[in-house]
DNA sequence: GTCCATTTGTCCGTATGTATC
DNA sequence: GGATACATACGGACAAATGGA
């Protein structure tokens, strides 16, 4: 099993997020699979809930996982992509949603939004993980 | 002061936020200004730093926020904004860099990238912060 | 339906390290 | 050196929701 360094210079919770992350972007973990519990985690790796948390929070705001209270954490499934035309003169900006926004759109962690802008300043937010603009 | 009820259905530390975003959007607290530090949040509210962490974890995960260790936690300043002009064909997608990402193009927390795809498929990303695009 | 084990969420306390002023 | 402030890591406790026996 990989291990984790207490002696080196990166933060302990970040090198089991680099275990976690290295694990899904190989496909050894496939999207909709459970991530082993944050107890077993913690007990595989001699660390506490504490800093499994701490990891699995990071993975969860790269928006990498989402956690199914109290199934479990998954690897996340991709959502079927819509494309909207951008019309001429339109802006495109992306940030963090609120955390209003979030729930108003059913948005998961770690999804951002696309903001357009009109040239008239009028602004549309689509949730970036069901969305995708083109230029025609 | 506005307070935390410890009754209420909305835990504790997700009231914390939002007291503090609503100080932010409000115009109360400016961009570059401190917010209080976790000590004080801490003793002003009647909770564990931990709790307080857990709010400033979640207005750092929307980008409102950014922390200069150990100077304090700021309200986030805005970039000056790069237009990046859209070729015909081009999609545009937004999600969260990884932790590699981040401190490969000096990205903020709560700061995601713009995902520029040719039609060949070549991938750009830039940071959400400093780039908007537009359709000519 | 009930009981119980599992799993994540929340909150607290403590300790130590590191960088700044 | 000392005080301040954030980062990391540990520990414990209880709540809430799910699912299976």
């Amino acid at each position: 099993m990989a291990m984790i360094d207490h002696s080196a210079d990166r933060a302990v919770f970040r090198q089991l997020a680099d275990l976690l992350r290295d694990r899904i972007q190989s496909g050894e973990l496939g999207p909709g699979e459970p991530l082993p519990s944050e107890l077993r985690l913690a007990q595989d790796h001699g660390l506490s809930r504490t800093t499994v948390r701490q990891a699995i929070g990071q993975l969860r705001t790269e928006g990498l996982v989402t956690v199914d209270r109290p199934r479990g954490t998954f690897v996340r499934v991709p959502e079927p992509v819509q494309v909207v035309t951008l019309a001429r003169g339109e802006h495109v900006g992306a940030r963090m949603p609120t955390d209003a926004e979030r729930r108003k759109h059913r948005l998961g962690e770690g999804v951002p939004v696309l903001v357009v802008t009109t040239p008239e300043g009028t602004e549309t937010v689509h949730p970036a993980d069901r969305v995708q603009l083109t230029r025609p």
